[in-house]
DNA sequence: GTCTATACCCGGATAGAC
DNA sequence: GTCTATCCGGGTATAGAC
């Protein structure tokens, strides 16, 4: 039952690569700055070709983005299935580690700020907005939960806790510590995680902290590397 | 003595008008997406007009730049002028609370990180990294004092710190949370500032804080100033 | 479906009259 | 110094052969 012909997985290959080369640009150049000629030399084909896949240039782009949201979707799924019994907080700790990560190894392009003619075809773009909704559901149900619990602040709106994780996906802090070279990767994630759930202002001392300080039995460790 | 004959002050006045007009813009739209067209049309003036006083685009948006350090830099100093018994913490309070509040006012332009070819042409002027490296160094005494009197986490490293405060001046969370129109400004900018020293975490209980938590008492006075 | 070559437009910068 | 008119590179998108 081949229902997914030769011809069809070449094809879908092919596509993922062009993803691919427009996720890197995207990250390295944003939007606005990434050419059309670059992505065709990146993903190694003529230019005209990828406009037999797809129509535009917000396209190409609106593709990468969804990618990324599936990612992200997949990887919330995850954490679900792995630890059921987390706290919530806990959880959401585990999104923005994640987040950091994929920004430190170079697939997270940065899509806020009002500008960037993106933001606003990705306005347009149902397949881009059902998964945004849909991660936000997600997340918005773990934001509930743990200012229910006591895990995050009750008096900050679940809005702002919802754009401040967003936010702090595209950090350009850790883009800053990391062109620095003075700390291990692992080191710069764990401090980031930290400032966001707990501020740059002093750690709460005996005890205070629902959950264990974040980057605390990590840090001791890679300090030391 | 007219050191400034009167063709020198129409000509300054004129530059400034073209200086806030890119720096409207560079709020609105961005560096790569502001037009030298656009620019001469809000300062009212012919685009040929425009490079006579300034040669070029990087040029343009850099003075808009240099301006806004300039406006932080008085700040700063007013801040040490007014209250120079203040602990370093709350002088930090006061420097974000004031940058939210231009970022709210429409004046602030956000930095880009990596990308947006302004950020290079910016690292090769001279008079913009002079007043980066001053304000740098004003920010880093009161980070260093803070950490040292227990205001700041200490187990951070000063730049950390410093490039946080650098990247709240344009967090995206802010233009968010407005464009919801759900709540008073001054209500997110007290959020914001205090999920930045004090992250999106449960508040501490019963006094663990350093100082007043953030939007307590010092909101009052100096959002006024 | 992939290529080469090109149409077309937009934006930064300039020429030259006044 | 201000204007109108123009140049020209570069970027998106397409035509048409194979």
């Amino acid at each position: 039952m081949p229902a997914i012909p030769y011809r069809e997985r070449v094809l879908r290959l092919r596509e993922d690569s062009i993803v691919q080369a427009v996720n890197r640009l995207l990250v390295t150049k944003g939007y606005d700055l990434m050419t059309v000629d670059e992505v065709a030399a990146e993903a190694g084909m003529a230019k005209a070709s990828l406009y037999k896949h797809f129509t535009s240039k917000e396209e190409l782009a609106a593709a990468a983005m969804i990618r990324v949201l599936d990612r992200a979707i997949a990887h919330v799924a995850l954490l679900h299935a792995q630890a059921p019994q987390a706290t919530a907080r806990c959880q959401l700790e585990a999104v923005v580690r994640w987040t950091l990560k994929v920004q430190l190894e170079g697939e997270m392009p940065s899509l806020p700020a009002e500008n960037s003619r993106l933001t606003a075809s990705l306005r347009a773009n149902r397949e881009y907005m059902n998964r945004l909704i849909e991660l936000s559901e997600s997340l918005g149900a773990w934001i509930a939960a743990a200012q229910a619990d006591g895990g995050l602040d009750a008096g900050l709106p679940p809005e702002l806790v919802l754009y401040t994780l967003y936010a702090r996906a595209c950090d350009p802090v850790l883009a800053m510590m990391k062109a620095s070279g003075q700390h291990p990767d692992e080191q710069i994630v764990e401090w980031l995680v930290s400032t966001t759930f707990s501020g740059i202002g002093r750690p709460a001392v005996g005890g205070a902290k629902p959950t264990t300080r974040a980057g605390s039995t990590a840090k001791a460790k890679v300090v030391a590397g």
